[in-house]
DNA sequence: TTATTAATTTATAACGATTACAATATAATA
DNA sequence: TATTATATTGTAATCGTTATAAATTAATAA
């Protein structure tokens, strides 16, 4: 099996509800669903994606209230941002240590398992944070041939 | 001595001129200077830092001519995009296997080593681009103090 | 050289993602 | 229930960047 296809545990609402508690955020409606979505879905949305999916069974939710929330868990430390694309703020929940892919062709983006990373020179520095970020094809494109790599560099 | 402190071969403008040429630029004065500034320097700066320091001794160049440049110098692929810090574009013309570390005090990015890097799990895909980016803080700024650990994220 | 054409640069407007702000609504506490 | 704090909303503002059209410069042809 794939590991992108790899089931994980799907957070219940009270997961999510326990998992704010403990770091000390109040869990709002959206807060769950933003959270819960992020968390069960994994697809590394945009702010906009979460904003038009959620609307659809929250018709009230505002996109100001995304995008406070995404800071908000950023802040917190309970997501991460992926930067895979310039001016694209895509938000993940899975805070293990792995990379990320995205398909130029479809514009999806793919965890990436990290079987070993050696750095050297880092000597006196102190990390924070690794950030591992491929652009290619997925094999769906690739056999689709839906991309022409000499067009736009992202 | 540190990889960061390794000494280049620094260009030559008539470097720079043929090396455009090569990949089939004209080499305008604007264009040999945004080049050379980007491989001798090794900064990785941003357009707006490019521009403030060439104006200095170019005072008719604008901020469009600069951001034109660097997007026609990714389009032929001969610098490449450091996405480090959110909407914060950093460009570096050394195009050799390398990460990037953002100290988040000084906002200094420096190269980084990569000894080895195994991934696994990407059969059937196709990959253009790799991205190592870290973020944390330089021997300078740690030692002194220069950043409190409970701050904004980027 | 001059005329013609193509490429480059400029100033400015427009854009898209995100943030700031002030008002309103909701929830927690007294 | 009254009071206070927190969350959400709609909208304006911001920031980095891109688009556009005019002006400048360079290359080529006459």
């Amino acid at each position: 099996m794939d590991h992108q296809e790899k089931k994980q545990k799907r957070w219940s609402l009270e997961d999510v509800r326990q998992y704010l508690a403990e770091h000390g955020l109040r869990a709002s409606i959206y807060r769950l669903k933003i959270f819960e979505f992020l968390i069960n879905e994994r697809t590394h949305p945009t702010a906009e994606e979460i904003y038009n999916r959620l609307k659809k069974e929250m018709p009230a939710l505002s996109p100001a209230t995304v995008y406070n929330t995404l800071r908000l868990f950023l802040e917190k430390k309970i997501i991460q941002l992926v930067n895979v694309e310039k001016n694209e703020g895509r938000y993940d929940a899975t805070l293990s240590w792995h990379g990320h892919l995205k398909c130029l062709a479809c514009g999806r983006v793919f965890d990436l398992h990290i079987e070993t990373l050696k750095l050297s020179g880092l000597e006196g520095f102190e990390i924070f944070e690794k950030h591992l970020n491929l652009r290619g094809l997925c094999p769906e494109c690739l056999k689709a041939k839906k991309y022409d790599k000499e067009g736009k560099h992202g």
